[in-house]
DNA sequence: CGACGATTTGAATAGGATCAATGGGAGTGG
DNA sequence: CCACTCCCATTGATCCTATTCAAATCGTCG
């Protein structure tokens, strides 16, 4: 793998305090991958191989069930996904595809599971990460069954501005589509709640918003630390 | 706490594994808690200072948000909740409360933490658990954003039938107020749904749900491994 | 420039929520 | 042990949100 994306890996909280020795093992066991958009990396229903880590460009995790299919998260870098079907030696519950040209580094699971017995830290590491992910999924579950469909957008609205420095306007990560997906409505209706969400200063110009209203806006999305900070 | 509860909560996977001293030290640090129903015993927010074990009862996980309330889980014994926030000394995601008269025991998550970092086998297995956690909350992202009201009830019918038996017959383990907000809906909307059940041989008498067409049921459900399985 | 897919808009429908009122069962107190 | 009461559950009517189907527009990539 490219040396200059090494450091990055090492400095995942996944990765910061283990032995260089079990991190060196563990580099050398891994593969970088680079994709083009539009690949399936993983197919829910099988085992789980790989520990993954987006290095570079944009993974959506999706998952399907009778002949619908709907987003479950968007990973960008630098993260891991599927940690707990690793460790489990499960098979993945969810789906996921390129939406970019993207590099993704896989480690094998078995790797994983072997230094993750030896190296306490790493095993520290690890319930840390899993503790997070358990939380992320605890309040998209809160998200979702407690707030329509507007409010999941204005909600998501408000968190990325502020990831993105809170100047006013922002840019969607992801298509509408997949966005639509990923706060659980169609297409359409996500088209119609940007309407809505119009007299509270919402601008919409392709993937670009830009929010006039900023006190306006939260209050009608009420946001919740419990639901929506990043960390917590 | 009771002689004979102990064994139970050692056979845990969380404990079974770990050395019997920090085992004891645990224990030892450990309340055990008698509740009457209806007793909240956690409040979202708050931080977590112990660890819940289940031994006797049932307690219901909620969550709320603007003027909204949730049922999230429902934790029956012998088993564990809310170790994601003790582990990461985090606030509760979720409130919790006594459905029937309850004994909970409780371990400060300090000691969890220190013994924690101490037992390599206890650290596994905390993995494990987490990992098992993460995986039921993906499952219940899934059925939410995957089903319908009426097949998220007919896919729970037929998990809690094979729970207790397949004997073509069930008792629903809560009120029906609080399962409709477990399945994301009104107590109304899972009246109608249960009607709607009908033609497909689901009877209800009360909390008693016979099943005398757990095929056709089942075709109506379409089950999925990686939503309705507790293991996988 | 052309074609394809994404997005938006409109109209009709369906699913679920809310409001209101009634029946039913469990628990309490006499 | 029985009667009362309260809350849960059910049913009906209506409203609202979101989905579906259809068509037009926009943008982007060859």
């Amino acid at each position: 793998m490219r040396s200059d994306d090494l450091p990055l890996v090492r400095q995942l909280d996944l990765f910061s305090e283990m032995a260089e020795k079990n991190f060196e093992d563990l580099m050398q066991a891994a593969y970088l991958q680079r994709f083009p958009p539009q690949v399936q990396l993983i197919t829910e229903g099988d085992p789980a191989d790989f520990l993954y880590i987006m290095v570079e460009g944009c993974v959506e995790l999706f998952a399907s069930a009778n002949g619908r299919e709907t987003t479950m998260a968007v990973v960008r870098p630098v993260s891991t996904f599927i940690l707990a079907a690793a460790i489990k030696d499960a098979p993945f519950l969810m789906s996921g595809r390129t939406t970019e040209k993207s590099r993704v580094l896989m480690i094998p699971s078995e790797n994983i599971r072997h230094v993750f017995a030896e190296d306490a830290a790493f095993a520290r590491a690890i319930v840390r990460e899993l503790a997070s992910c358990y939380r992320s999924v605890v309040k998209a579950l809160k998200n979702e069954k407690l707030r329509t469909a507007v409010e999941r957008l204005a909600n998501y609205l408000l968190r990325k501005h502020a990831e993105q420095g809170g100047s006013g306007q922002l840019l969607l990560p992801v298509e509408k589509r997949t966005l639509a997906a990923l706060l659980g409505m169609t297409p359409e209706n996500l088209s119609r709640a940007f309407a809505t969400l119009d007299p509270y200063g919402v601008e919409v110009k392709g993937r670009e918003i830009h929010l006039h209203q900023v006190a306006d806006l939260r209050v009608l999305a009420k946001p919740s630390p419990l639901i929506d900070d990043p960390a917590s």
